[in-house]
RNA sequence: GGGCGCGUAGCUCAGGGGGAGAGCGCCACAUUGACACUGUGGAGGUCAUAGGUUCGAUACCUAUCGUGCCCACCA
């Protein structure tokens, strides 16, 4: 057999040292192409499309539980020959950006209306520029390996006019629309928000309650609120309509207080009888219920808050231009000074939290343009219902559906500058045309308003809008790209149950209105990362890990090892323990000096990586490959189901706990197929291994005898092509049992390794060269022969496994006894069950069966137990 | 108010209708030959509690307790 003589273990660095090894393979990887794909309708797709990490983002430990799938499956079906592609991009974050660049201009005195619009777009770009990139090096330093080629932006040419071609459809079809509407404002950033980038905290607060006397003086209404500051905007006071107590002062009036303005009491079954006093003060303008009671009831609806946060001219002189805290506190101060404020009592409340800025959110009336999402929720919740959509783990499916079903219109303008701006022309009478282009509203205008004196909306797009498009304006729609032809709709969308009201919701519904398909077919949701005690993960809390440092200190792929491995996907939480992390780095480690062993042989590894002849192996070779076997089946099996942590499980337990530890040790003896079978297990485990440790199972696979450049482009391993042999597992894992009795009787007694024990065996075992040499080398025993082997109850001794099986040693007296004290329980307990008439009669035969082979093989230890004892005595006798 | 996850060894977690598991930590032993980034052995658990289903429950069902998350217009 040919040798490769070249690699000897000396030419291998002694440890394995991953920041070395990391970059130096990356850059491989980078050079010769190997994450890039070209649609290729002959091969079964495989796609996915990274949810595009905003241009602010930095790495986070959410992007080692979410990304590290993507690149894990992307790898994984890579190798079995999918055209596989995994897609970047970046999504231009309009408020987080925003946000970010403003607070930089400010620091330079200047402002957004100071730059002008254009000159303010310039200066984001250049940030981008600058910032934009940080994350791509940081998930290239995490093995992330997409096809970068392809990476996109939100604000690409193409994807811009991607988003501008859907709104103005969306226009045509009826479903977006101008309207006043209550908003979610942002104070800080200035701009409206959706719904699901409003987040709610319960914090302390009070209920102040408050008096509102009758025109007349006949009678008060005492009404509660957590806002007293509002009641400036009040406009009525409404009660329960089947409230006793209220019933007759409906229709009635009462004086605001501080205002003197007179408004009605107004049934509404909004109201909570059991809430407060029963009666809520109505505020309109200002808050989402009393918006709805004031449509039902036609009330005004006065704007005591302003944009800016700040009290309007609505108010009463000495509270207009207060800010919107500091109006609170002169409301109660002169509430009650007035006599109108009964008490005050503490009170837990939900604040609305704005999830950019992290102000709270105030609810006012304004100006905006909405997308109508009855009709398009309908045929994402038809395609969810028919199965074109599946959530893993399932349950998450019912949050999609419940937000559907309730989901109300969506907000889609934004008052910030840095986006996509809406296609959107006003005439001078403030008629709306909407264009793709500019030449296209003029010729609008002039068409159907005689007018070309145009102004521009300067409003932008929610961010989500252009995300919303993300799986299929990557593939170049509305063009029909190869691309989009073949790769769409995608395989699976990963991502966290947070994100499917924001994201998932509206990829589904712009999906199934502008392509006619779901954009994808799987939604898996990774559990959200927490840290050992259990709290989320969060910068404020100080308890958030940085995966650099993870990378750091234990290596990439140790890193990504450790989080798969922690990965359940039925627990909604992974409590992150970094000591998964360190377990994986030894075990890069062990992999690493298992390469460094199979080098050392003497022999030479052989250069094709051919297997020799079947009947040439020997048993722990057919008991290593048919453990290979299960692993391989077990490995496919997982990633299919995207069950990482199992795969994770069973590679390290097949890796370490059986290869290392027991095939490995077998090889010190000399075999003629070692070499072979050494080098053939660890190139195939180190392709099931590759999805989710890309790095070192690329260096131990270029050391190895192997076919290709790149482990990354290996073939997965094929079950055809490793056999199984149930045989040689029962009679090798026999001789494993009993080493380990072995080991176990030597510790008992405190004998040292090299004690050398004699083991008993029947004389059958004489002849069988391989197992008694096994069993010597690893057990460091003598065996003496019996010429009486000891037979089971039933007198029989046969086959290989059941000969070793009938192997005794000499043991403790005080163990044996013991032993056999529980082996007596053992059976007792079994024979009770058997005595049982339901048992027999009930149970599944093939329990009844597997529990009479246990009872048995119980049975014919004790007799073993026995006959040791007896041994034993006989010996003290002589 | 609805919906959901989780309570198994000191810690982090697997498992699963029929003999309680792993890693870490702890204790003991070993050590030049792939590997102290190691190996071997051990101690340690009424599988949260109470009922029920079943021949049999740690596992299935119900309730309770504890804990965490999501949704919702109790001001």
């Amino acid at each position: 057999m040919s040798t490769v003589p070249t690699q000897s273990a000396s030419n291998l660095p002694k440890a394995y040292d991953p920041s070395a090894v990391e970059a130096r393979r990356y850059a491989f990887w980078e050079d010769i192409g190997v994450f890039h794909a070209d649609p290729d309708p002959t091969r079964p797709p495989f796609v996915i499309s990274m949810p595009p990490p905003n241009i602010t983002g930095r790495l986070h430990i959410g992007h080692g539980s979410t990304f590290t799938p993507m690149d894990l499956l992307t790898r994984f079906y890579r190798m079995r020959g999918h055209n596989a592609v995994w897609i970047p991009g970046q999504d231009h974050a309009a408020i987080a950006t925003e946000m970010v660049v403003l607070r930089e201009l400010a620091r330079e005195g200047l402002s957004r209306e100071s730059l002008g619009r254009e000159r303010y777009l310039e200066r984001v770009w250049s940030w981008r520029e600058e910032y934009g990139g940080i994350i791509d090096q940081q998930f290239r330093k995490l093995g992330f390996g997409p096809d970068w080629q392809r990476e996109r932006f939100t604000m690409d040419e193409g994807l811009s006019a991607a988003v501008i071609k859907v709104f103005v459809e969306l226009y045509r079809a009826g479903l977006m629309y101008r309207g006043t509407r209550l908003v979610n404002w942002d104070v800080v950033s200035q701009s409206t928000l959706s719904d699901a980038e409003v987040e709610d905290e319960i914090r302390a607060g009070f209920l102040w309650h408050l008096r509102y006397i009758s025109e007349d003086g006949s009678f008060a209404i005492e009404v509660a609120t957590t806002r007293p500051e509002t009641m400036l905007g009040d406009t009525a006071v409404a009660v329960h309509p089947d409230d006793e107590r209220y019933r007759h002062l409906v229709g009635r009036f009462v004086i605001l207080p501080l205002v003197g303005r007179r408004i009605p009491i107004v049934a509404d079954e909004a109201v909570e009888r059991e809430f407060g006093t029963g009666a809520v003060k109505v505020t309109p303008a200002h808050d989402q219920t009393d918006n709805e009671i004031g449509l039902r009831h036609n009330l005004p609806m006065l704007s005591v808050i302003g944009f800016d946060g700040r009290m309007t001219d609505e108010v009463p002189e000495p509270y207009r231009g207060l800010e919107r805290f500091a109006a609170r506190d002169a409301v109660v101060r002169d509430l009650e000074v007035a006599g109108a404020l009964v008490r005050t009592e503490p009170h837990t409340l939900r604040v609305p939290l704005s999830s950019r800025s992290g102000t709270i959110v105030e609810p006012l009336l304004s100006l905006q343009w909405f997308c109508k999402m009855k009709l398009l929720a309908a045929s994402a919740l038809q395609a969810f219902r028919d199965g074109r959509v599946r959530f893993v783990p399932e349950r998450f499916g019912r949050t999609f559906e419940q937000w559907l079903e309730n989901i109300r219109d969506w907000n889609v303008s934004r008052q910030i500058w840095w986006g996509h701006q809406l296609p959107v022309w006003y005439t001078p009478d403030d008629q709306p045309i909407v264009a793709e282009t500019e030449e296209e509203a003029l010729r609008l205008a002039r068409e159907q308003h005689g007018t070309t004196e145009l102004r521009r909306d300067p409003d932008t797009l929610d961010t989500w809008f252009s995300s919303g498009l993300w799986p299929f304006s990557i593939l170049g729609w509305p063009a029909q790209t190869p691309e989009l032809e073949h790769w769409y709709p995608n395989q699976v969308m990963i991502t966290g149950r947070d994100i499917i009201p924001l994201w998932v919701v509206r990829m589904v519904i712009l999906g199934m209105k502008f392509t006619g398909e779901v954009p994808f077919h799987d939604v898996l949701i990774t559990p959200l990362v927490f840290d050992a005690q259990g709290r989320k993960m969060s910068k404020s809390l100080g308890n958030s890990i940085d995966p650099l440092d993870l990378i750091a200190k234990y290596g990439a792929d140790a890193t990504r090892f450790g989080i798969m491995r922690q990965m359940r996907l039925e627990s909604q939480e992974l409590r992150f323990d970094e000591r998964f992390c360190d377990e994986a780095r030894r075990f890069n480690t062990k992999i690493w000096n298992a390469l460094r062993y199979a080098h050392s042989l003497s022999e030479g590894l052989p250069r094709d990586g051919k297997l020799p002849a079947r009947k040439t192996f020997s048993l722990a070779d057919r008991w290593i490959f048919a453990r290979l076997h299960q692993t391989t089946a077990r490995v496919t099996e997982a990633y299919e189901h995207y069950e990482f942590g199992v795969a994770a499980d069973v590679l390290l337990d097949f890796i370490w706990y059986t290869f290392c530890d027991w095939y490995i040790e077998t090889t010190k003896i000399a075999t003629p197929t070692r070499a072979a079978v050494l080098s053939f297990v660890l190139n195939t485990a180190m392709r099931l291994l590759h999805p989710i440790s890309p790095f070192v199972t690329e260096e131990v696979w270029q050391a190895l005898p192997k076919i290709g450049e790149t482990i990354v482009t290996a073939p997965w391993p094929s079950l055809d092509e490793i056999p199984l042999d149930p045989q040689a597992v029962l009679d090798f894992d026999a001789l494993i049992s009993v080493i380990e009795r072995i080991r176990r009787y030597r510790a008992d007694r405190g004998l040292t390794p090299h004690y050398k024990v004699e083991i008993l065996a029947p004389a059958a075992l004489q002849t069988d060269i391989e197992m008694t040499t096994l069993l010597t080398s690893l057990g460091h025993v003598t065996i003496k022969f019996l010429t009486n082997p000891i037979a089971n109850e039933s007198g029989e001794v046969a086959g290989r496994t059941a000969l070793l099986q009938t192997l005794s040693i000499y043991e403790d007296p005080e163990l044996l006894r013991k032993r056999l004290a529980e082996l007596d329980d053992e059976i007792a307990r079994l024979e009770r069950k058997f005595a049982n008439p339901n048992f027999a009669a009930k149970a599944a035969p093939e329990v009844v069966s597997k529990e009479r082979e246990k009872l048995v093989s119980f049975e014919d230890e004790r007799t073993r137990v026995r006959a040791t004892m007896k041994v034993q005595e006989d010996a003290t006798e002589k």
